[in-house]
DNA sequence: CTGAAAGCGCTAACAC
DNA sequence: GTGTTAGCGCTTTCAG
């Protein structure tokens, strides 16, 4: 329904007090209708409603805070950077803050470096949110910034202290563990691993998992490839790895992202290796496009939505019940997506179908 | 320099009148020393800043909201989608945002759809916004919103009305124009285009940058081949393509966005057409990680970073300055980035190249 | 160049 | 159930 013209078009926008005056009620109990407030009668009720549709009437938000203390918004410094994982996640944040009923602010940290995130919380503090979110910060330790809301670390142990801080993984761990296992499952004698900048957590988060599940096995470890999550650095990694003498050692690789997976795998087809054939590779993340791609990426997929969701569900808790004790927070599932990327090493493969591939 | 102990630990959070004590001048000139107003002595200025550091001071942003009516952030309604080019550009938005000194709130709209984008600008309005751009609005024509601020629309013509509107295309147009050329330069007798939904603005216009080569060259327009922008969807319009008889006439597609043409890509060869020597593909968005798979892909970038730059200039500048003109907005350049998907048709190809590739 | 008084529009206590 | 009285912390007049 369209604002009919000519219905009362004063100049301002209407205030509670225009609200209140239609409905033959006092500004409190408008205030307690807009607010949901219980011992308000049916009665009234649905007069400051129907006055306040009528009017056009919009609460002011300032106004609000200024005097309740409470600003309905909720912080997220976020990684300044386009990859899918980071997007996904800030568009799970997104609904979950709003299913919740709050709004959203969002701050960009460069790089995540430690001044940017202390910078950008500050920022957020000066605008007003009752909570923050910080998303994978890159450094473990303190920060530097001392926070009177509630903060949620995603992704990522508590970066600096504050009123309260709640933390949420995305199981990048046993992710990267079942990766790894998956490959060693497939008869690899061992797998490598191509991880990201070192000073990403997330980056030590896989570098444990891997680990952890070559140790499991016994397997040997090899020296890490190093990578800075673009596809560049896998495919700079890859051609290291394919030119590397004729050393056909390595029979599979974990990447720690699946652009980097991409990359990695491009060059080593560039070097005349195959893939899956002669070297498998599986990536992080679970972005679908890569199911399109040749071969079709094997990669374990990040449960963003669920962690965002669960995250939330911690923080909007901490925020409006400070003194309950946190609900317990699910782990999110482990997903393995099994492409065409990995295979058995070469020499447990049937020759007729390694040769005429 | 981490705050000290036993500063001054008061319970509650230092106002402005504690910094005015502390510096010996009224309240009234802190407050124009925190918004660089002329006419404050410099000593006084030097007070001022050097009372507000000791004290940790943060300025009450609801408090100059409401007393001011600026709110210092502007609003975003984003598409709820994770696709390369929407996160890169809110990306950028947010940097533009951040640089012009205002803070950032976002709301994202389920499909874009008309109601989704209408409740999405009322609950910014809600919060409080001095300007809110809308990128991308699914749906041309008025949505039933009336604005009080000035809107940015990106991508799109206007979809409601507004107190200022403001619009800044990212030269869809040209860019599906170039594409297009690209093919027929390459020698193809004609292009066919697989185009995204067709309630997005953004497919209408590359649809009509697509018509536009072909009519300036002469070439017969095919029948459009239907996507969802998901790759899964190109998947489906190739496997179509490709299966639709013996009919080998189809040699060249643009394809309305990247992953599209991944889908699309992978659905020929699966088919048994080889790309690009049988039938070359062309994407859209320019997503940096499909120049890592074969064929890596030919596309075109859209210039995410220079359209939020100039749009959120211009949006900043009807927000400052509502009775000046808008500075003129310089057109983004086209950028067309040729890699290996595309090749002349296979009746201009050297017969030996073809063969044995 | 600086200060004093008067709200901005709402919610928090407390009465009724 | 409902109304009254005070502010929340800042910026805006308008005098000095």
């Amino acid at each position: 329904m369209a604002p009919a013209m000519g219905e009362n078009e004063s100049s301002s926008a209407p205030r509670s007090a225009d609200v209140a005056r239609l409905a033959g009620v006092s500004r409190k109990t408008v205030s307690r209708v807009l607010n949901n407030e219980p011992y308000v009668s049916d009665a009234a009720r649905r007069k400051v409603l129907a006055a306040a549709e009528e009017l056009g009437y919009r609460l002011n938000q300032a106004a609000r805070t200024l005097a309740s203390g409470r600003t309905g918004s909720i912080g997220v410094v976020a990684l300044g950077t386009v990859g899918y994982g980071t997007a996904s996640l800030l568009l799970h944040i997104e609904r979950a803050v709003r299913d919740a009923g709050y709004a959203l602010r969002v701050v960009n940290t460069p790089d995540g470096d430690p001044v940017g995130i202390a910078g950008a919380v500050e920022s957020l503090l000066e605008q007003g949110v009752d909570g923050v979110v910080v998303s994978e910060p890159i450094v473990e330790g303190d920060v530097g910034v001392r926070v009177d809301v509630p903060v949620l670390f995603l992704g990522a142990p508590p970066a600096f202290s504050a009123a309260r801080t709640v933390t949420m993984g995305v199981g990048a761990h046993a992710l990267a563990r079942a990766a790894t296992e998956h490959l060693l499952d497939l008869g690899h004698a061992t797998v490598h691993h191509l991880a990201g900048p070192r000073r990403w957590y997330a980056t030590k988060d896989r570098i444990e998992g891997w680990r952890a599940a070559l140790a499991a096995r016994g397997a040997h470890e090899p020296p890490l490839l190093n990578g800075d999550w673009s596809p560049a650095s896998g495919y700079a990694a890859g051609y290291a790895l394919a030119s590397d003498t004729s050393d056909t050692s390595v029979t599979a690789v974990f990447a720690a992202g699946d652009e980097m997976a991409i990359g990695l795998i491009h060059a080593l087809r560039d070097a005349g290796r195959r893939v899956p054939e002669d070297i498998s590779v599986v990536g992080f993340d679970g972005n679908p496009v890569f199911a399109y791609v040749s071969p079709p990426l094997t990669t374990v997929r990040q449960p963003f939505e669920a962690a965002a969701r669960e995250g939330i569900r911690l923080l909007v808790h901490a925020i409006e019940k400070p003194d309950t004790d946190l609900p317990p927070a699910s782990d999110p599932p482990v997903q393995l997506v099994v492409r065409g990327s990995t295979a058995p090493p070469p020499s447990h493969q049937d020759k007729t179908v390694q040769r005429n591939a």
